[in-house]
DNA sequence: CTGAAAGCGCTTACAG
DNA sequence: CTGAAAGCGCTTACAG
């Protein structure tokens, strides 16, 4: 330990309502329910009960009064790991739009494994929050079905799961995102398209592939197993597969990376072996973390609109919770477009 | 909204102590007892009674307990913007080490803003946290002043304050951090070192300064107050500030960024102008956040190693929080050291 | 080793 | 318009 200084310590107990109640002459439960602003309280016991409050410095005790009332004004959200952009973007947004409504937010990691998501859920569940948003994990969707049979609302982000038609998710357009990052290096005349994909459990890799595929097939283009590879989408997976591939020599001339994270890695891992962006090899992204961050690598990426996409999972959440419409389920899929910038370029006849 | 299914609706009660005491027999205290391994339980209870808690997929009810306890095992993390990401990185790790704690975090953007960083403060207390990392915004001490009055356990994450000698701190050598990178440059040969600097109510923005002028000094250049600017650290603000410094046509060789995000906002914004970096202009930062992320442009920064700041802010707030060493306060400052990649070279003759 | 009672700080439902 | 009582689901302190 470093440097270490006597202090006098503190010790403050907190203001209750009971507090409030002796020091008014008031009982504790008209005192609750003037700072409620409830309508059955006369004007001058309202004000003069708020009055004490600010002179107190009263701050509700929120659980106590969620013990009784069932709801915690608290959310958790569910990630795989908030130190990646396109995550601490949602999570931005989203505690950004919980605050405004009052809500609290607990962030929660799941670092894409089964058991750790398993023991944020009961975490969450254990804290009694009111809903929670979730990015599956990628593995299956055990936890969320566990997740379901608590009753709990919940609202699924950016990933959907098999059997979602029983459940509210927000998404971006995923296979459009493939299909327009595909199309683009296809018409600046590639054919040879690596695909950094992510796993094959998480719904919107499948759907990118889909519309890689898609595009491929619709220029004539033969779809070549080799050139999709699935790899983790933690930090050093890219360099790893992509040192592989480049050792294999296997011919390629362009790459689509499931995230712009995946992309940046790879364009580093490139320019280690000296080979050049856009010289050598063109690269697009997915995420758009440029519009968020001055990255100084100009990068070609599909944008999936974050803020709409995270803002719109708090609204559904918020619906559940106060049990509007509850015979609907919500599923929506938010529009991907393409932004090109200078990480691509035509093919050389 | 999108697409709408029809559901049946779940109601789940969640099972509580008392459901199991009447399905065993026992009563709610042993229960509660055989649950938390109290040791005056025998051991064919405990067993039976875990065994059914198990099978009912019992979750404990934190806030019934912490309403009793006085404890919540839950703590707040109070950052500008989770979205940055030097915070983003130091939530991931602080949400790392509370998780294997068995405690749970939530996350608060201040957004360098006064009146939202007392509201944060204000809803992490009303949740009745055990303990809060802060790292206080722009703009003066009211906020952690009036947080210390409450006599909620807190560390200050980042930046210290005037007074924080009453008060635990883990920042970074940022005076350290701001002479290394001052004198890398220097040794290059440059001279008009343009210090693009966060406000100077940030005490490690101050100390970066000093830094700064520490380096200038030993190396006999004279400082000029004109190099040195206070910008904000929202994104946008060094854009702004760096086309109108070029407009005025002040001469400058190289530039030193508070952070990271901002060197790569200035290079990005020096680019868009048709000068280039390392060529034209060097560029050094701070955070090091490229040994998080393959960012493909290679920047000369100062590492404030994140994980290990944010890892002992945890541990100094759980020492604090089980009211160890009660009359010691904790200073660390975590050692800085600069990282030279290709963003820097040397001044031509 | 187990139980009966009180209480954490609120809100709810009802009485007057 | 205000109060007295009960209760949310636990834990604590004590009794036996």
């Amino acid at each position: 330990m470093g440097d270490e200084t006597e202090i006098v310590r503190h010790i403050v107990k907190a203001t209750t309502l009971k507090d409030i109640a002796e020091q008014t002459g008031y009982t504790v439960n008209t005192v609750s329910r003037a700072l409620k602003n409830k309508s059955d309280i006369s004007e001058a016991t309202r004000t003069l009960i708020q009055q004490k409050a600010q002179e107190l410095g009263y701050i509700g005790n929120t659980m106590a009064s969620s013990l009784r009332s069932g709801m915690t004004r608290t959310i958790a959200v569910i990630v795989a790991d908030v130190s990646n952009p396109h995550f601490s973007i949602a999570v931005k947004e989203i505690e950004s739009a919980a605050r405004k409504h009052d809500y609290t937010t607990f962030i929660l990691n799941s670092y894409e494994d089964q058991d750790l998501e398993e023991k944020a859920i009961i975490s969450a569940l254990s804290k009694n929050v009111d809903g929670i948003i979730i990015c599956p994990s990628q593995g299956g969707g055990q936890n969320i079905a566990f997740l379901q049979r608590t009753g709990t609302p919940f609202v699924l982000l950016g990933r959907r799961l098999d059997n979602d038609d029983v459940m509210d998710y927000v998404v971006s357009d995923d296979e459009k995102g493939g299909y327009l990052a595909a199309m683009h290096l296809l018409e600046l005349g590639h054919r040879d398209i690596l695909f950094l994909n992510a796993h094959h459990s998480i719904s919107s890799s499948r759907e990118r592939l889909a519309g890689y595929k898609h595009a491929m097939e619709e220029m004539g283009v033969p779809i070549r197993n080799e050139l999709i590879r699935e790899i983790s989408t933690i930090s050093g997976g890219v360099r790893n597969e992509l040192k592989e591939i480049m050792e294999s020599k296997l011919p390629f001339t362009a790459i689509f990376a499931f995230n712009d994270m995946m992309a940046w890695e790879a364009i580093f891992t490139l320019n280690k072996h000296h080979i050049r962006v856009p010289e050598n090899i063109s690269v697009v992204g997915f995420d758009n973390i440029q519009s968020r961050m001055f990255i100084p690598f100009p990068l070609t990426s599909v944008s999936n609109s974050k803020g709409k996409t995270s803002r719109k999972a708090f609204e559904i959440l918020m619906k559940r919770i106060h049990k509007q419409n509850t015979e609907l389920r919500y599923h929506e899929v938010v529009d991907t477009r393409l932004v090109i910038r200078e990480s691509t370029r035509a093919l050389p006849e």
